[in-house]
DNA sequence: ATATTTATTATGTCTATACATATTAAGGGA
DNA sequence: TCCCTTAATATGTATAGACATAATAAATAT
């Protein structure tokens, strides 16, 4: 049996997709379930299934065993972005990667720091601010914290000679994370960092993974001035 | 037979994934085939598709017909983030939605424009510019181009009543999208539309929706000071 | 009438098998 | 030796059937 012949997932994918956007079925309002769709379509339940998983992944409709699948009120479009590696992407765009270390210091925990990520008073924190440039312009500016008692490791680490994130990726797994985009006036120092005028708009991007709940570390990143994070829809 | 005998994919997922964070098999070669790993794991072929599946979508491997699964040189992580409707993330703030157009004008596309999207010289376009208001609060300045040529409809709206988005949403699909994030300092308009400090950091978030490659909307959307777009990952 | 227990059900997932197909390797001819 | 054709192969996907399970509805007990 040839192609044309079998619906695929993607098609039935496809007729469901334009169905919710034509507001064939409500916005909020169950729809057909899985096994009224494939005899609908002329196909087995697992096809039907794996389309309408994909459209819950996409964020259109939404599911539960025994209470079937409804159509979203707010249906939402998702924007996928790549965090690459610093030294990917500047490597990418046809420039050296340099990293440099400006400062390393062993504390405790502040309690800006322990709000912030949900860490305990006490902990041991280091302390890390690094340069990385894309030849010999300045790139990107971070401000990062890792939480000694996840990752105990990083102690014995200067960061002299790799750059954080790099070393964490080899070394400590994480299991969860927040990303905050946003952006910020360039202060006194993030201005000469940088090497733009005081004021400038600076896109930032804030990150926090966890362990297993246990908050690891928090980052900082402020890119240079016009810096673009683009995707595909 | 119990979950507990029984290989899930998710096992099968997160064994593999572990398995490349510590470079078991080194980036850039190839791993073992879905037969040969669903003979190890004890497990249906299409168990272990499905994991390998949801790891390449993840950004940790890429596979090919044929040739193979291969591990990337540089795994990337992915960022999802969710872009809600504006009605909808000021009311789950908690504050009424309200909507202002500041300027309609139906025009001849500019060369700028034209360039920017690949449309074609001396279509008409549609440029609107409008306000998004949390209560009384200015949210976010919206400048936005709709082509003529792809979505007609658009010259018989007002776009008095209904913001632009909403509108197209219901009215014109699209096949493709960019979305393109950054940073400007806040000039005259945007100081007195979102009633911010004359160059003050604001968050940009501009979006380009294609309908089977002809352009059909081009918007850049300044969000007010102290913006953050937030994940998990 | 309310709370608890039991039954039902719609989705989640596993399996074996089969077919499709993009890609690579091997074989044959000029 | 090079080019074209054919074969092989590893992934992509469809199917039928089965089992798992979260969630809801119905039945039963107090």
């Amino acid at each position: 049996m040839s192609t044309d012949q079998k619906t695929s997932y993607l098609d039935v994918k496809n007729v469901i997709r334009r169905r919710i956007h034509d507001t064939v079925w409500e916005p909020g309002s169950l729809m057909p379930g899985e096994v009224e769709l494939s005899q609908e379509f002329g196909c087995a339940r697992a096809t039907v299934n794996r389309a309408l998983r994909e459209l819950a992944q996409d964020g259109m409709i939404e599911r539960k065993r025994k209470a079937g699948t409804r159509i979203k009120s707010a249906p939402t479009r998702h924007a996928k972005f790549v965090i690459p590696r610093i030294r990917e992407e500047i490597e990418r765009m046809g420039f050296d990667y340099r990293y440099a270390l400006i400062e390393r210091k062993e504390k405790t925990i502040p309690d800006w720091l322990c709000a912030r990520i949900g860490g305990k008073a006490g902990e041991d924190v280091l302390h890390l601010r690094c340069m990385h440039y894309a030849g010999s312009r300045a790139f990107q500016y971070e401000d990062r914290w890792i939480n000694l008692v996840s990752a105990p490791k990083a102690r014995a680490q200067t960061f002299q000679d790799i750059n954080p994130n790099e070393w964490l990726i080899r070394e400590v797994p994480f299991s969860d994370g927040e990303v905050i985009l946003s952006t910020v006036n360039a202060d006194q120092i993030m201005s000469e960092m940088l090497n733009v005028s005081l004021g400038a708009a600076l896109f930032t991007l804030e990150r926090i993974t966890w362990l297993k709940d246990m908050p690891m570390t928090f980052a900082k990143l402020y890119f240079h001035a016009g810096y673009q994070m683009t995707t595909r829809l």
